[in-house]
DNA sequence: CATATTATATGACAAGCTGTCACATTGTCA
DNA sequence: TGACAATGTGACAGCTTGTCATATAATATG
C-alpha cells in the first residue's frame, strides 16, 4: 500500500505521478519498468519515490487494483438482472471487461499484466470474479441473490467451485486472447463454447450414471 | 534455446553449469535469479555464460522443458490404461505430476515456477498436458486413443476445448495448491470435485433443455 | 611439422538498475 | 519568532546485465 503521504499530496502532483507510473506499465511489463523513467517523467526525486511507495511492486499493484476496482462494482447489478443466473451474469462480465478496454494504451497495460502474469497478478484479477468468496458476509450478499434452482449443486463448496471454474476458464480465456492476439468476438465465441460444454456437462449422462462409484 | 557450443561441452563441464543454474532458481525465482551467482558457482567466465545462452530466460526455459519432458511421455500410456477415458487419464496424469515432485528441492524449484508464473511458464506447462494439439499427427495419435463415446461432444473442437479446460484447471490447481501450501491429497480433492461438476455439468438437465435457445 | 582457421574462454567495462541516508527545505503550531 | 514535524533531495554503494577486444585451445590444411 501506498504511504499516506502519498494520499496526502496535491492532486496535480499525484495526478501526474499515476500517468507517469501507467505510461511506463504500458511501454513494458512491470519487472522491465524502470523507477528511474517513472520519477524523472514525473519531476519528483528518488527519495520522495521510496517515501511514497515501498518499491515498484507497490506502486503497480495500486494502479492493477484502482482499474479493476470499478468493474467489481457491476457484479451484482449483472447477477439481478440476469434473474439470478450465475453463469450468464459472469460471461456478461467478462464480456464488459473486454469490450471496456477501449483505448490503446488501457490495453496495452492489461497485456503488460496478462502476458507477464504473476499469482499475484492473477489474484487481482481472480478477486474482480470472487472477492466475495473472501468475506464472509459480502459472499452471503451474492450467493443469495443466485438462482441455485437452476444449479446442479450436491455440496455447499460445490457453488464456490463453479465460482473458480467459470473465473479461471475466463481468466485464462483472457490470456489466449492477449497472446495470440484473438479479436474480442473470436475471445468470447470460445469461451461460450467452453461455458456450454461445461453448463451440459464433458459426460453423456448414460455413461455418466453407469461408471460412477 | 543454448547454442550448439553449449551442448559440445564436456559433460561434466555442463552439468556443473547445469546444477549451478538449477540452486540459483531454488533459491529465488527467475526474475531475481543472478547470472553472476550461477556462474561464480559452476566456476566460468561470464563470457562464456553469453556464449552458451542468450539470456537467463534461455537458460531457464531450457531446464523447465527438460523437467517437464519425461512427464509428457507417460500420457499416451495412461490413455490406454484408462480404456480411452480421457478425464481420468488427465487426472492421474496431475496426480503423478504432483507426486513426482518427491524431492523438496523440486518443489522449491517448481514453486519459484508457478508462483512467478508468466505466460511462457504456463505454456510450457501447458504444453505437458496438450503438446499434441499442436502437432496434428500427435493430436491424432491421441485423439484415436480417446473413447468418445463417454463424450458429450457435439462439434469438432469440442474435443480441444475440453482438453483445454481440464488443463486449465488442473494448472490452476497447481498455481493454488502451491500458494496456499495445500497438501497432496487436499489439491486432489479440490480438483476432483472440481472436475466432477463439470462431468455432469453445472446446470441440472431439465432447465438446461428448456432454457437454450 | 608448421601454419592458417575456426572454436572457445576470459574479465574489464559501460550503462543501467535499486534502495538508503545525511541533509535541505517546507509546513504547522505555540 | 522559534521549535518540531513532515516532506523533498540527489549523491552514493552495490548490485545488475550484455558486449567486446583479447587470449587460448582445437582442428584443418598445405
Amino acid at each position: 500500500m501506498p504511504s499516506q503521504t502519498f494520499f496526502n499530496l496535491p492532486v496535480d502532483k499525484r495526478k501526474k505521478l499515476i500517468e507517469s507510473a501507467e505510461s511506463e506499465f504500458i511501454r513494458v511489463p512491470v519487472f522491465e519498468a524502470s523507477i528511474a523513467n517513472i520519477i524523472k517523467m514525473a519531476g519528483i526525486s528518488r527519495g520522495s519515490f521510496y517515501q511514497y511507495f515501498e518499491d515498484k511492486d507497490d506502486l503497480y499493484f495500486y494502479l492493477l487494483e484502482e482499474k479493476l476496482k470499478e468493474m467489481k462494482i457491476h457484479f451484482i447489478g449483472l447477477l439481478e438482472r440476469h434473474d439470478g443466473d450465475l453463469v450468464d451474469a459472469l460471461m456478461e462480465m467478462y464480456c464488459y471487461f473486454l469490450t471496456s478496454l477501449s483505448d490503446e494504451e488501457e490495453k496495452k497495460f492489461i497485456k503488460n499484466a496478462i502476458l507477464y502474469t504473476t499469482y499475484r497478478v492473477e489474484s487481482s484479477f481472480a478477486s474482480m470474479f470472487d472477492a466475495y468468496v473472501e468475506k464472509k458476509e459480502e459472499f452471503e450478499k451474492v450467493t443469495g441473490l443466485i438462482n441455485k434452482e437452476r444449479l446442479n449443486i450436491s455440496e455447499e463448496t460445490d457453488l464456490i467451485h463453479i465460482f473458480k471454474i467459470i473465473s479461471t476458464l475466463a481468466f485464462n480465456n483472457l490470456i489466449e486472447k492477449t497472446a495470440k492476439g484473438l479479436t474480442d468476438n473470436e475471445a468470447m465465441e470460445s469461451f461460450e463454447q467452453s461455458i456450454n460444454l461445461i453448463k451440459r456437462g464433458i459426460y453423456k449422462q448414460s455413461y455418466k450414471e453407469g461408471d460412477e462409484e
